[in-house]
Formats: C-alpha cells, sequence, structure tokens
DNA sequence: TCCTCTCTAAGCGAATACACTTAGATTATT
DNA sequence: AATAATCTAAGTGTATTCGCTTAGAGAGGA
C-alpha cells in the first residue's frame, strides 16, 4: 500500500479524493493536512510515500510548503494538484523539488497513475501539462539551472519590490506608499517604474493583476 | 431517491461527490454537465429534484445558469456550490433565485444535510453564510426588493461602464478606450470618474481589483 | 578586489489620471 | 407629460504616473 498524505485547505477535495481511493488496495491516505504549516511535522512522526500538494492555500501555499518539504526530506514525493494550468504556478513548483503536476479536473485513473508512477521514482505530468513542460524542461534544463527565463514570477521581484506592488495594489499614490515605508517618493517612483519593466506591463493595472494572479494581496 | 445533478467544470469535484454519495441511498447522481450550457438541454429531457451549481465555470458561470434554468425550471432547487465565501457571489446568486450555498470546503455530512433540506422545499447555507445573509436578507427584503444596497457588484454597472472597467484593467489609457469604442476620451474620462465613485474606490487599482474579484476578466 | 544586485534618490518632461462641474441627447418608465 | 437613468461631451485645474537618465551606499559573491 502506497501511504498518501493528503495537504489541501478544501475538506471537500480532501474527502473526494479519499472517497475515490477507498476502493482501491494499492493507495491509503495515512493524513491530511488543510494548511502547509502541519506538513513537516506530520512528516517528522509519520511514514509517508507520497504528497498531494494543493498550491493555493490560505497562509502558506504549496509552493513555499513544497520548498520547506524538500529541505527536510529531500526524497519526498509531491504531486501538486491545482485548478489552474498556469506555466507559472508549475514551473515554481518543478523548482522546488515537485516531481508531479496534476490538474483537478482529472478523474481517479489518472490520479492513481500519478501516484503509482511518482511513487516508483519518476516524474509525472498530467495532460497538456507533459507536452509544454518537458520540452522546455529538457532544453533549459541542459543550458542552465532556471526554467522560464521569459516568465516574471513573484520571486523576481526584490522583497522591496514585492512590499511596493502590494501598496500599489492597495490604492496606495507614491507619497503614501513613500510615508508608509518611510523613503522618498522618488525612490518609490523608481521602484515603480522599476517594477513595469520587470513584468513588461504598461501601468498600475498591470502591476495590480500581477499581484492578484500570484495571490500578493490578502 | 432524490435526483441530483451536477454542474462543475472540474472533473475532480463531480468525481468527488459522486464518490462520497455512493455509500448512502437518499440521494443519487443522474447527471453531469461541465459547463452552464449544457444545463437546460438535459433538464428538458430528464427529472432532476436538486442542481449542485458551481459559480465559478469558463464561458457561461453559474450565476447565468441558475437565472437561465429558473426562467425555464422556475421550481428546480438550485445549490451554489463555490470556495468562496464572497458576498458578491451570495447575493447574486439568492438574487438569481437559488435556495442554497454550500461552500467547498465541508464535508459529506453538510453536503446531505443541504440536499434533503432543498428538497424538503427550504433553504439551506452553509456555516458563515447562513448568518451572515440571513439576517440581511429579513432586514432588506421586508423594506425592499434588493438585497444588499451597500455593496457593488458588476450588476451595479451598466453595460459601458463594464466595458470600460475591462478595457482599462487590459491596460489601456483613456485615449486608447476612446477609439476603442470611437468615443471621446473625455466621455471614457467620465465614465471613469462615475465608476470610481461608484465603486467607492481610490484609483485604477481599485477598479483593476473589482474586475478581477467579479470575473470579469478573460 | 572587482563585480553585481539592491535600495536609495533625484532631474526633467510628457502623458495620464483624478476632481469638481455643467449639460445636451436618448431611452425607458411612471 | 414628466421623471429618471444612461451615454455623451467638455472646461478647468491639480495630482499622479510614466519615460529616460544618472548615481551613491551597502551587501554579497566570484
Amino acid at each position: 500500500m502506497i501511504k498518501l498524505l493528503l495537504v489541501d485547505d478544501h475538506k471537500i477535495i480532501r474527502d473526494g479524493i479519499k472517497s475515490m481511493l477507498s476502493d482501491t488496495d494499492i493507495v491509503e491516505v495515512v493524513g491530511e493536512c488543510e494548511n502547509g504549516k502541519q506538513v513537516v511535522p506530520f512528516l517528522n512522526s509519520n511514514e509517508v510515500d507520497v504528497i498531494f500538494m494543493d498550491i493555493n492555500m490560505p497562509e502558506q501555499n504549496g509552493i513555499e510548503t513544497t520548498k520547506e518539504v524538500i529541505e527536510n526530506f529531500p526524497a519526498a514525493k509531491i504531486i501538486a494538484l491545482t485548478m489552474h494550468n498556469q506555466e507559472s504556478y508549475i514551473t515554481k513548483m518543478l523548482k522546488v523539488g515537485a516531481v508531479g503536476y496534476v490538474l483537478k479536473n482529472t478523474g481517479v485513473d489518472e490520479i492513481l497513475d500519478a501516484i503509482t508512477t511518482v511513487n516508483k521514482g519518476h516524474s509525472y505530468f498530467s495532460g497538456d501539462v507533459s507536452e509544454i513542460m518537458m520540452s522546455k524542461y529538457m532544453k533549459t534544463s541542459s543550458e542552465n539551472n532556471y526554467i522560464n527565463p521569459g516568465m516574471s514570477s513573484t520571486e523576481d521581484l526584490t522583497s522591496r519590490e514585492q512590499e511596493i506592488i502590494i501598496l500599489i495594489s492597495n490604492e496606495l499614490t507614491n507619497n503614501e506608499i513613500a510615508e508608509e515605508l518611510h523613503i522618498s517618493p522618488r525612490t518609490v517612483d523608481t521602484h515603480r517604474r522599476n517594477l513595469l519593466q520587470k513584468l513588461g506591463v504598461k501601468n498600475t493595472a498591470g502591476l495590480v493583476k500581477f499581484a492578484v494572479k500570484n495571490n500578493m494581496l490578502g
């Protein structure tokens, strides 16, 4: 029996997967976490073969959690489980050490496939993800160690820039942000224009959409 | 046996619910739709007691679909099923005729409760939703026929305003929007400022966040 | 030590957005 | 026929953002 840990803040997803897997005798759900912070403590006292990791979770998301898990348990087999087929999510999860990526709109068969494949030490990517990613991954991994140079993600921003894009999204002007951070409005202006250029967007609207997409706002 | 129709674009959700309900003998899933457009045709040729309706779906969302269903089948019992506890969603679903609202992070028990309650002709709102909504609904429904006067929703915007807020969110300037719509930049400016006032936000960032929250962007 | 990144700051000008106001044309509603 | 809502447009002015550029201080790596 493959020991499976479910990490997802939505009980219905956890219950659903448990129900789906209850008929088989090859996978056994040995634990559930409803947020990322519970995962490492759980792994310290339980034996787990494969982890299903939701990406969008409050407080500590699946990407941060995966990073933390891999640092503590480098051999952990983590499968990302998400609604979204977004490249930025996929690349980020691969970067931090996930070995599988399953979309939530797949059925039981594919989920079982994913678990068994990953448990054997291979990678598993569902549907479109596999084609899109594998070709890129193969190409770039032989050249350098980062995956998608053209795509911006939260991690490409400095912490100061992240602070500022959040404050911009919260409808503050440069002057207000300057007061908030105790720096000059001109500095905020510079950061703002660096953000525009870095993210390849045209104006405030583009910045806000980026912040929303990357779950930077409360 | 209560006949249940599942409307959700995520196969895993549909499979999950089916699995969860397969153990009981009071509910039977008689059909599934993966988008809103399939619902009315299905109802024309099948008998259904209760409908589980996802809100966030591509093409035709759950709100539009519910509206369409109620127009054709006024007695339909529709339960909204969503991740989000957002008031704007709740009010909109109630407006168009939903009689239940269940969050996706609830378990089997509550889902069964919801189905049976609604099938008996009552309303069902899970958890926090019930308290928040019922008090507001009771208060306002005795005064007038709209639900939440203080809260802005997409429907409060004129179609022109909706067009414009989308174009703003797509990083177009007033001048560019004016060209796009073949009107004066000053008119766009007026619409823009009406939007700011109407939605109670300060600047472009607020407009974009509203558009995102209300699923107005592709 | 040199190089790079980040954060800081600013000069300068042009473009854009925001504020307050008025108002005509059209359409729907009562 | 009167009222209300919407879309249209603009005058006038201020605030803010955006574009292009330079540059010093400090941290950290090669």
